[in-house]
Order: structure tokens, then C-alpha cells, then sequence
DNA sequence: TCGGGTGCTGTTGTGCACATCATAAGCGAA
DNA sequence: TTCGCTTATGATGTGCACAACAGCACCCGA
């Protein structure tokens, strides 16, 4: 039988809205300080407020939403301290990545990174939509996530990221001086990875992986300080 | 007026009852397999099932409960990979909340260690009740965390010890050979943390609270290897 | 005796109406 | 005019009835 044909469950149902809405979130469909409303998106995914309330509690608990009785339910936004703090924390976790259950990259994976280096080099910047750098970036990181076998350092590294990529977006377009310099640059951070990871050398790649991660994060600091 | 007669919140009663199921997760008494009734738990807690299950909800993404459509919703278990995984996971945490944002201990908080000490001191092991040693080193586990000001690392450290509290006092407590001298080794483990926070040396803290998950770790290995 | 179909029972999932709450507009008196 | 109260509005939170679903006992026919 057809994969699209076949009737989700509520639990798959349910997963594959909460998988949209963080992907609009970080991608900035929705920026931070935004109210959703619960109505328009269950009219929306065609399911009545009480599926889609499960939803959105499970977003709050990733503290990407925030719920106010009586008033409404809003993106969240991050105060520059616990930017800072995630920050640290996603550096420390990237190199460890490299030396906690690693796994050689299937040869799918490989053309996966292949594809995110083209698709990085091919990409024009826009400051007006920020949608296609911000996708570009989430992918590399999923693909990425992809080389450690450890699962909940695999989840605490992604959760970590969902919360960040919005601000990092917003930080970059809102100034967008620097945003055909950050493209090249992420370019180069695929192409190096792609070519740690040719040469099967795990922990380089993650080590470069984390380098970027504290490049692009001063990068942001620094801009921080200049547009205020 | 007084704070216990204040009414609380709808967000503050959930957050109440998430803390108490989650306690009970963790003390084994809900093990690992047990059902768990909607009705029931929104019959004690005096609300409907709304928002019982809203609660519910967060606990699932924690990966302490699994709803099935139809046939109930039950405590996780975990499998002897994911442990392995987790707990690899947690010493590398440990070690790097001494590193990351490392905060003295206020008198008040010396004084919780003391009084942790006490208890560990005195509590006599009883292999029928675990309770009163599951609480007790989950204090400590909530004490310690207080050591370290990034809250991330906090929360992510606090969400893995959730994940393996109740699998190693199930695996101490089924055996229960070795409770007597896991009871004395966790006394050593909070005098010498204890002793580490007196003498202002916060890395020594971290250090000493990351050998002990590492051996107590080995120690519920051996366990299996020998029970199995 | 055995196999399979069928209804029963109890569970989680969903839709809907209403309660509760916060906000802002409206309005009247000083 | 301006301050403060009242009221209207729209948001999230809650309770309840029912739908969807899985498992089990039961029963009937071969």
C-alpha cells in the first residue's frame, strides 16, 4: 500500500504538526514575541483546540512557547544570558560528540552532506527571506546530529539548537551586513566537514563543527555590540 | 496574606502535579511497566482529565510515559543500551558543570549538605522500602545541580537522572545484596563533596560527584552481569 | 475439541460548550 | 479634561460526553 495514502495515528498525526510549528519557529515564520493563535492553527491542521493544546504543551516544555491564561500563547524570546549560556553548553557538546559513540557516515549521509555543500555554494543571500539560509543550517545540523550514535546527547544537542537558531536568524538579518559573509562562511564549514569526513576522521569533523559553532556565536556577540 | 491559602495558578497546580507523578516515577512507586489511570490520578488530583493530561503530555516527552490508544498509559523502561548511553552521558555533564558557570554554595546550601550527610549517615537500609534512599540521593542529585548557574546544563543534567533514577534503585533493590555498602558509599560520596565545597574547590566537587556516577554505574553492571 | 468470529468492556483521543482571566474601550462623575 | 469604574471582547483553561481503538471473554460451527 502507498506510504501517503496510509491513515496516520493521532500520536504520528500529532508529532508531525509539532515537527511544522518548531520548523517555523526557528526558521522565523513565527519570530519571537509572536502570538499564535490556538484557533486559526487547529482550523488550520484541520483538528479541534484539545489535540493541538497537546502540541503546544510540548513546545512549551522545549521552551520554545509560552502560554498566558487569558492573553494568548507566544514565541519565545531569549535574554543575551541564557543565549550565552546555550551557547557554552552547545560547544562543549559538539566536540563531545566526536568522542562519545561516534559512527561512520553511510554513504546516503555522505551524498546528504554533499548536497548541503552545493546547495550552500549555490545559494544567493536575501536579506528579505531569511527562510532558505535558515532551512540550509538546520538541515547541516540534523545531517550532523546524524554522526552520533548517542542518542540523548543526539536530542539534548538538538533541543539546544531549536532554541537557539531563531536569535541566531534574527540577529543576522535584522543588521544584514554580514550575511553574505556568514553564507561563505558556513560554506566553508560544509566543504571542511565533508572533507573530515571523506578522509573518516570523525572527531575532526566534530571538532571543526564546534569551532563554528564559537566562531559564528562571537560573530553574533559582535554584532550585538556594534547595532546597540 | 498567607502563602498556603493563595490560590495557585493553573500553570502552577500542573507544574505541582508534574513534580509529584515525576517523584513517584522516580522512587519506584510507579515501576517501570506500571499502568497508570487517567481517571484515577484526575479523580486524586480533583480536576478533569484536560488538564491531568496536559501534564501527561510533558512526562511523555521526558520519556517517563508512553500512551497507547486504547490500552493505557504506562512508566518506560529502559533497555540496557540506553542506560549504557545515558549514563556515559551524565559523567561527561558532571564533570563539565564544574567547568561551566560554577557557583559557591551559599550557607544555606552548605547547610542542606550537612544536613544530607546527616541523613545518609543515619538512614538504616531496608530492602523492602526504597523509598526513603531514593529520595534521599535525589536530594542530593537537586543539591548538587544548585552548584552550577547554567541552567541548561542544570536542566538537561536534571532530565537524564530522571531517565535513570528508578532503573538503578530497581536494579539495587531486586538484588538488594549490595544496599548496605551503597548506602555507605553514597555517605563517603557526600562527605567528600561536602568536604570539597568547604574547602572552596568547586572543580573537586564536580570531579568527585562524576567518579561516583562512573562507579556506581559499574557497580549496577556488575549487578546485571552476575543476575543475569 | 478446536478455530474463528463477535460483541463487551475499559482505555486513550477528540470535539465542543462553558468557565476563567486579562485587556482595552467606553462612559460618567469630579 | 481626566481619572476611575464598568463592561465588552477575545484569549487560554476546564469539564464532559462521545468517538476510536485494543484486548478479552464468549459463543457458535466444523
Amino acid at each position: 500500500m502507498a506510504q501517503d495514502s496510509a491513515p496516520l495515528s493521532a500520536r504520528d498525526r500529532a508529532e508531525r504538526i509539532e515537527e511544522i510549528l518548531r520548523d517555523r519557529i526557528c526558521v522565523l515564520d513565527y519570530p519571537p514575541g509572536m502570538r499564535l493563535s490556538e484557533a486559526e492553527l487547529a482550523e488550520e491542521f484541520g483538528i479541534s483546540r484539545t489535540p493541538l493544546r497537546r502540541v503546544l504543551a510540548r513546545l512549551e516544555s522545549a521552551h520554545l512557547l509560552h502560554s498566558v491564561h487569558g492573553v494568548g500563547t507566544f514565541v519565545t524570546d531569549l535574554a543575551d544570558e541564557e543565549l550565552d549560556q546555550i551557547y557554552r553548553l552547545r560547544i562543549e557538546l559538539a566536540q563531545l560528540a566526536g568522542r562519545l559513540d561516534p559512527v561512520p557516515p553511510s554513504t546516503a549521509l555522505l551524498t546528504q552532506f554533499r548536497d548541503l555543500a552545493d546547495r550552500a555554494m549555490a545559494l544567493q543571500p536575501d536579506p528579505e527571506t531569511p527562510r532558505p539560509f535558515a532551512q540550509l543550517i538546520m538541515d547541516f545540523i540534523l545531517a550532523q546530529s546524524q554522526l552520533c550514535a548517542n542518542k540523548p546527547l543526539m536530542e539534548v544537542t538538538q533541543h539546544l539548537y531549536f532554541q537557539t537558531a531563531r536569535i541566531w536568524v534574527q540577529s543576522l538579518f535584522t543588521s544584514s551586513l554580514d550575511l553574505a559573509e556568514e553564507l561563505s562562511v558556513f560554506a566553508r564549514e560544509v566543504a571542511d566537514v565533508l572533507a573530515a569526513l571523506e578522509a573518516g576522521d570523525l572527531d575532526a569533523a566534530a571538532s571543526i563543527h564546534r569551532t563554528h559553532i564559537s566562531l559564528s556565536y562571537r560573530r553574533m556577540r559582535a554584532r550585538r555590540e556594534t547595532g546597540a
